[in-house]
DNA sequence: CATGCAAACTAACAATTGTTAGTTTGTTAA
DNA sequence: TTAACAAACTAACAATTGTTAGTTTGCATG
């Protein structure tokens, strides 16, 4: 057996995911699940502890994903809006590998109960490395002098809902995609 | 009675919208909403006909408050920048009034029943809308030659996020929150 | 005082929820 | 062949869900 091959728990949580994607995680049950996995829900709890563990890890498993990305970010020798750029990367990046995750993370982390303040921390974190890039930006004359706030609000919630948007259209391409959204978000829309 | 004073299904239909907002529709029983009316779930029935009830009632009329604004805007006599402009405001307007109900609006139209088709019409109508002034634009030379509907994606998702980030902003000055918005919406922030 | 009505109450229901206990099945390894 | 184990099963549970029926309370109007 590959060491790469999915065990029968990381098949759970994938499938968890994509209906918490639909209904949300308070409206998807656990006989839901099973279901489409074909099996009867108590045979679930042969791999997963409870329905709170595949919540767990579902978003865990992301937001330490942005954590990591950002933390090579911070440490690149680049300017602030190259900067940018690998961020609006990273997020096309996550949000195409694991769109049904991305929608556990935005949605359904208020669910989150052990786990809650974890993820809070990261997500605080998150948006402070976000915003000090944002205002050295501006310190340095790459970036106007606007609210850092309000871009930051701007920029970022474009981002959280890729996992909306990338899916639905087919034969997406992804490279072009994200140069187009570079340009946008940065240089706006305006001719 | 002033015609203006609240009903009490328009009080409980506010009021659930805030427990909406917090923990998803779902995740909301009526033993929830009643307590926080200071009431007994029974007694709620008194008033409204059922749960699904009270998110048609939240959604449906904000969805159509955004048409009903939309339809102004397209009848204006104004370039497309402009009417970009008009929007942001209708966005910040609506979202700023009633920062509940656009959480469900965002979060659990997959939960209306009986309007979800009218809902979905409603949106589709809208983001035709938005996106033939995007266009428009584009043909009149008043906007970049980007894709319109990476552009579209970009802006509707940031004004559809506005009711998190609005009511987090104490003593927010809305005007200059709009103009500010406007300019990075519009003219990026590159400097 | 009597009537009407809005708005609350108690009590209960049938269905659904996440979860547990104990058992069976089928494949792999010794 | 036998032992071990992963992974499914049946049956059931206690709690919670939205909702209904019938009743009581208190105020406003005639």
């Amino acid at each position: 057996m590959s060491p790469k091959s999915e065990t029968r728990k990381e098949e759970i949580v994938r499938v968890a995911a994509q209906l918490f994607k639909e209904k949300g995680y308070t409206a998807v049950t656990m006989r839901d699940l099973a279901a489409k996995m074909g099996i009867k829900a108590a045979s679930l709890y042969n791999h997963i502890t409870s329905k709170q563990d595949i919540l767990d890890a579902v978003i865990i498993s992301l937001a330490e994903a942005f954590t990591n990305g950002m933390q090579g970010i911070k440490s690149s020798n680049t300017n602030s809006i190259d900067k940018l750029k690998q961020i609006i990367q990273l997020h096309v990046t996550l949000s195409s590998q694991n769109s049904y995750g991305m929608a556990s993370l935005n949605n359904d982390w208020m669910h989150l109960e052990k786990r809650l303040d974890y993820y809070k921390t990261l997500r605080v974190e998150y948006e402070d490395d976000f915003r000090t890039i944002l205002v050295d930006g501006i310190a340095a004359g790459e970036i106007i002098e606007a609210n850092p706030e309000v871009m930051l609000f701007s920029i970022l919630t474009t981002l959280r809902s890729l996992y909306v948007w990338i899916p639905k259209k087919e034969n997406l391409n992804l490279e072009e995609f994200t140069t187009t959204l570079h340009h946008i978000l940065i240089e706006g829309i305006n001719k």
